[in-house]
DNA sequence: CCGACTAGGTGGAGCGCTAAACCTAACCCG
DNA sequence: CGGGTTAGGTTTAGCGCTCCACCTAGTCGG
């Protein structure tokens, strides 16, 4: 059926041995001749070494996971946003000889035997909540190198990759604040749950500190960062903060929802309330009044984890400790002075 | 270092195969009291099994793979429309027990490496070019279960799941034609290359045949389905084709750029020109106007391949013959009547 | 009471590959 | 000219699992 490495060695007139050295680029112990050779019968026969062998009798299977939660109860799916970032991760991934295995986690039960069952070299946890990768870390992670994307989590387990989302936070607030806004609504998730919306707050915080300001603490609302959210803050903005002038979102989806919510109830976007997000998502330029936000370079944050986790696997080491990626304030057309 | 099936077997004062047999629900051959013993061997022992091994000793690797273009150096996942499709999936796989193998093709050969590496039990094939589709399936696909998603490829190797591009294309033109509009402008990617714009071309068309009138064939643009792309048709719309009243995009982030590209060069949305898309994205609800778009569910079509390939790797027989999604019309804000 | 059958197993071969140890002739240098 | 080295291999022993063939004691119909 297959080819495989024997009926390559019987034609070639060699061991198995010197094929695979063939195949795996181990030019040491082959003559050139004989590497020409084999290569040839290889490409005519079109021989597809089998990874599940070579993972079964190599510690090595070059293949690393993406474990991304997908615990909603409903959809039980991945989100969008995620999987993009996965598009990403595959693609650096693949420029270094690794597969890319695509995993949704339900239950943090799981995690042991998505590392477990395809001997994963290693794996990256994407977007989990502190409290889960605690959890995570507990179960036996058993050997294989693992990194955390956008998590804050306290043990000492899992280095981590994220944006610097408290000074993009604070870049933010400091954007509003030096357009002259005081009354700030910062709306985003629960941050006793999620470090990054944490970070977030500190940032915002540290921009009114800074400026010598102090924050009303009524300016909060707690909500999930959806669309549907978003719009009922919006709707409601007026009446439950009749003198906010601005929001902070801490995500573009929740900041555009709010912005159509605002847009319902009758004011306007940026002239009776600005409004900034975090992330700048395509979809920021596509919206109106474009969304001014915080850029973060998923690109960057892809390549950076998957060279840490590479970089570890391959020399053996401890990946370094938690890199912070760069963020930037991108201005559009959602934020502008305050009426006076 | 590893729990192994002969650890198991050994506490357990049993064979190897009766472990494998309970490891595996084959019930059958062995009795209630030892599968009770067992399975509580496994789970205090945290036993994995070893998804390499399984896959090398047996026919089967319970891996689908799942391939999607990826120019050389972007990542794949550039459209929206895939990424949502390939989250759908991924749950729809975790489902019934499959993993999923995330891999971006940069030219068609390597479809073949592709599939045989981790010996797939199949593979879902998303938004592949018709040529490069029939490119792929000359290569050997060796046996591997293949389904097309979004692809109409003239082999007949390959079955698939697609929208019904004509009907959802025929539905829009009607829509158009319905409120009066007669010179409809057809935006999208050259035809000739994709077989899904093919269809809606001629669907489209169709239309207008079954309405009794004749289509300029001057109302087109060839352009990719970009949000650039988009903005640029947009802005010279008015000037190019100044007398339609209302264009059709093949795709809504095309749909999209346009309406802002219209906006910018002076006119409006719909009052001067009716704008509508297709594949009802998110997006389309957070932009403004709200665009009219065609709707396919992306989650029926992610369902329907994953139970066609499973179902067709399980019971060992072909898939059914290509099916398509139905799909709708979602009418919001960006179509009206054309001025008189 | 015999042959056939069934329930509940066991044992060994082998999937395709690689790590590690081993082999052998040629070469090289003091 | 003999010991060490090197280039270019080979051999052996699994990695953890499943398929297939086989075994054995009870059971049961005729």
């Amino acid at each position: 059926m297959r080819v495989t490495l024997r009926d390559i060695a019987d034609e070639a007139g060699v061991s198995m041995m010197t094929v695979s050295n063939v195949v795996n680029g181990n030019k040491a112990r082959v003559s050139p001749e004989t590497i020409e050779r084999v290569r040839r019968i290889v490409a005519e026969r079109g021989y597809v070494p089998s990874a599940s062998a070579r993972s079964l009798a190599a510690k090595s299977s070059r293949l690393i996971g993406l474990l991304v939660p997908a615990a909603d109860e409903d959809s039980m799916m991945i989100s969008p946003h995620n999987v993009a970032i996965a598009g990403q991760i595959e693609r650096e991934l693949r420029k270094r000889g690794y597969h890319l295995l695509l995993r949704g986690i339900a239950h943090p039960d799981e995690v042991t035997e998505a590392l477990q069952s395809w001997s994963l070299d290693g794996a990256v946890l994407l977007g989990f909540l502190d409290e889960e990768l605690d959890r995570i870390s507990k179960a036996t992670i058993g050997g294989v190198r693992v990194l955390a994307v956008d998590s804050y989590s306290k043990n000492r387990i899992t280095t981590g990759v994220r944006a610097d989302d408290f000074a993009g936070a604070k870049l933010a607030a400091e954007h509003l604040i030096a357009l002259g806004h005081r009354r700030i609504l910062f709306a985003g998730p629960s941050f006793s749950d999620v470090g990054v919306v944490h970070q977030r707050f500190e940032g915002f915080l540290d921009a009114f500190a800074d400026a010598g300001l102090t924050w009303d603490d009524d300016l909060i609302e707690t909500v999930n960062t959806t669309h549907a959210d978003g719009l009922e803050v919006g709707l409601r903005l007026l009446t439950a903060h009749p003198r906010a002038t601005a929001v902070f979102a801490t995500a573009d989806i929740l900041a555009i929802g709010i912005m159509e919510g605002i847009a319902d109830s009758g004011a306007s976007v940026p002239e009776d309330v600005s409004v900034i997000g975090f992330d700048n998502l395509d979809l920021c330029a596509y919206v109106t009044p474009k969304l001014t936000t915080i850029a973060q370079d998923i690109g960057e944050k892809a390549a950076t984890a998957v060279r840490m986790l590479i970089g570890s696997i391959e020399t053996g080491k401890q990946p370094r400790k938690a890199v912070t990626i760069g963020v930037d304030l991108v201005e559009r057309a959602s934020t502008t002075r305050p009426r006076t």
